[in-house]
DNA sequence: AGTGAAAACTATGCTGC
DNA sequence: GCAGCATAGTTTTCACT
């Protein structure tokens, strides 16, 4: 039911009028998809360009093989520069996309890592343009 | 300002509280954020794994030599199962995210790919985990 | 799980600083 | 660019089914 939530930001109302039901009872689900973890929260999509943050790149990470994966996730943790992290099957144990506003940072990041305890490699990927991002799935069940 | 719109769908009168301006203060600045294109807009975070999606992974795209990034691209575009979608420097055109529910799925859609024209090979890195997502970066400016 | 009514609160247009 | 005010619309609680 809750597909209609590409745009957060809808009044209970308005949902109300589209599934045709009363508020009430829209908001009651709403609360029940929240509470249930369904729903995780509601984030306004910024523009990274128009904030300075016009370089977007791909590091994907090597562990040594003495490393401990919680301790190199703990520090990539700390790096805010790192938007998402994935722990990932096959050779690169992490992969991360990171938003910096020049490519001098990303050097800095990527040099920032290569210096965590643990880490053996790194390899970056930088993007030159994206596509789309966060595309809503057609929720099925 | 907006540092604090890592969570959306709070009142523009409460926004308003927690800054020390009017409420229709807000309301102006946002409505002018968003026709800025610095706020393109608003969304649910859903749990991928509560709604049948517990796999993601990602694909690697390889043109061959002959192929056309705009049709590559295009065919992409009608794959609902990929959420985000890079145009990368480096040997690999595409860098995409898809989100499925089994590895049976995930396969479907990496033959799907190879068999569109222009693709000469892909590569899928599947994640074990998700450390996080979407994380708010701290706006400078 | 849903409805309708009611109270409190919020959005938003306007005027003026 | 912001505040104060006014009104229409929205959220949220509650008793009822």
């Amino acid at each position: 039911m809750e597909l209609l939530r590409g745009n957060a930001r809808i009044s209970y109302a308005e949902l109300a009028r589209q599934v045709g039901l009363s508020a009430p009872a829209v908001h009651e689900r709403v609360g029940k998809l929240e509470s249930n973890g369904v729903l995780r929260g509601y984030q306004a999509e910024v523009d990274p360009e128009a904030v300075g943050l016009g370089v977007t790149a791909f590091i994907g990470i090597v562990q040594d093989s003495g490393g401990d994966t919680d301790d190199v996730g703990a520090a990539l943790r700390e790096m805010p520069e790192i938007e998402d992290c994935y722990f990932m099957a096959g050779l690169e144990s992490f992969q991360i996309k990171v938003r910096v506003g020049t490519i001098a940072e990303l050097e800095q990041i990527v040099v920032r890592i290569g210096r965590v305890p643990g880490v053996a490699s790194t390899r970056t990927a930088i993007a030159l343009s994206t596509k789309w991002e966060h595309r809503p799935q057609p929720v099925v069940r």
